[in-house]
DNA sequence: TTTAACTTTCAGTAAATATTGAAAGTACAG
DNA sequence: CTGTACTTTCAATATTTACTGAAAGTTAAA
């Protein structure tokens, strides 16, 4: 397969993955063209090879850097803007993991908190049915919580290498 | 907070991040409606209770049919369908894991895998980030990949209890 | 200052996605 | 068979989400 193909390809399974997971297509491609870019990129640049507008281009690198999955980069003596990805996979995914975590996650772990607490009678199939439901997510939540948090300082191969060590 | 104030919050929040990581947020209200349930609920039922049209209601329930989330019940004697979910969230989890894995990342990694024989010089900058991008792309979502059959095989104390363990 | 090179915003529009509801399909009881 | 109690489909429509591009904003060099 030639480069240019290639290239293509991969931006359009980043954002395919990217859309198929709540992260909007757009802005998963700029990341997927960040990422396998040997230098910084300009606004103009990367309107160009993915034919976006201005303004979309300009929310998608907030939202990227937002997420800390690329940085601004400045030359000196030079107004543009560059941008350039983090590159360590391992780290992306971590950063992904953390902003998930904090957006998504902690505030449904609140409510169900909360909802654990329902008033009214546990004779009643549906009180009683509820509130063991609450109990379960709750605490599936907060696992799945503190792997994160594990993760969150872990690393790569010792992480997985743990993992799939147990595996066997 | 009253029963049904906490029911519709549940149904509510559960859509909401279902809609966050790309799940039909009708369809995610429907399957929080029957984690819920202590009984079998048929289609008229929860048509009635999130306001939604046969049609959706429908689609729904097949999509998570499909995603082995809910099965149908049949009364002896009655031609209605009722439906109910599995409760226990370690399987719920397990069975999501499963249907992601196998739609979509699956799918991906195959591509990364021709994608790493693109075409071209490796001295060129371009290509050798390309190249090496692909490489630590096609390792993560393997080892991502692994991970998840381990999950689908294991126990849920025990799966947490290892992880978990290793935190400290 | 002023000018120019650049970045950000946002109202309007386009595109994608989800929903409706009525018609068509199915299968069982009589 | 035939009526009826259901389920499924799908074209039309509504809703949500994303994108554009021109205007406003910002900053720094002249």
């Amino acid at each position: 397969m030639k480069f240019e193909e290639a290239k293509r390809q991969f931006i359009q399974t980043w954002g395919t993955l990217g859309s198929e997971w709540g992260i909007n297509r757009t802005m998963a491609q700029v990341h997927a063209l960040l990422l396998i870019a040997p230098q910084p990129l300009s606004t103009d640049e990367i309107m160009e090879e993915l034919q976006i507008s201005r303004g979309n281009a300009n929310m998608s690198l907030r939202d990227l850097v937002n997420w800390t999955l690329i940085r601004k980069e400045l030359n000196p003596g030079e107004r543009k803007e560059y941008f350039v990805a983090e590159k360590d996979i391992w780290e992306v995914a971590r950063r992904i993991a953390t902003e998930r975590k904090r957006r998504e996650i902690e505030p449904v772990k609140k409510i169900l908190t909360q909802l654990k607490t329902v008033e009214g009678d546990q004779k009643k199939a549906e009180i009683k049915e509820f509130t063991q439901m609450m109990g379960q997510l709750g605490n599936f939540v907060g696992k799945m919580d503190k792997s994160v948090d594990m993760m969150m300082k872990a690393d790569e191969n010792w992480f997985f290498g743990t993992l799939l060590k147990l595996m066997k």
